[in-house]
DNA sequence: GATTGACGCCGAG
DNA sequence: CTCGGCGTCAATC
């Protein structure tokens, strides 16, 4: 509250295939948001830059931009909670579209669901002992580590895909990378 | 308060 | 199958 977020934000990014991916990291290197992939390296860069003061591009550390690229493409790989800024008293936080506890835990409860796995926004509620289905679908709309954090995973309690930032399509190329049969825009044998 | 959700469930066509 | 209508509750106005 108190503080001013005049720190520059590190933008990193990678680019595979006319797909443009980039992550924002703090000073001291959590990661403050990552991106879905977009169609320039201008646009990957604003995903980021545009919530925040001050920023500065730099590829030292390409590699979590390279890691969204791979997840992405249907790659398994870890997560670690730790290298995501989840202190909603952060002042950094205070630029990210999750400012809630509610929303933090929801994230975090995502985060856990594995690689080739889906979850209803139901299942989610359920977990965090809450009957809020509705917010946690709004909550997950906010996800600032989009394909990181895999919100892809959320579907709807029916089979169907449910909605997604960068559009169902999208969701359903990622699913579908994973391994996860879908027919109709229905998650087959779920 | 009132409205709005990346939702869920049931019942009517 | 689609479509209301109602349920539920966190966030936002």
């Amino acid at each position: 509250m108190t503080k001013k977020k005049t720190d520059a934000i590190n933008i990193s990014t990678h680019n595979h295939n006319d797909l443009y991916f980039a992550v924002g990291f703090s000073e001291i290197g959590k990661i403050l948001r990552t991106t879905l992939p977009q169609k320039s390296l201008d646009e990957a860069i604003s995903e980021i830059s545009r919530h925040y003061q001050k920023f500065r591009v730099s590829n030292d550390n390409s590699e979590t931009a390279k890691k969204l690229c791979d997840i992405y493409h249907g790659n398994k790989l870890d997560l670690d909670l730790e290298e995501l800024e989840l202190n909603i008293n952060e002042p950094y936080i205070q630029t990210s579209t999750i400012k809630t506890t509610f929303e933090r835990d929801v994230i975090i409860e995502v985060s856990k669901i594995p690689y080739g796995h889906v979850k209803s926004y139901k299942q989610i509620a359920k977990s965090l002992n809450s009957h809020a289905y509705r917010a946690v679908g709004t909550a997950i709309g906010k996800n600032p580590f989009p394909i990181l954090v895999p919100c892809h995973r959320v579907i709807r309690s029916d089979g169907k895909i449910g909605g997604f930032r960068g559009g169902t399509q999208m969701k359903v190329e990622i699913l579908k990378n994973e391994g996860i049969e879908i027919e109709a825009f229905k998650i087959y044998n779920k």
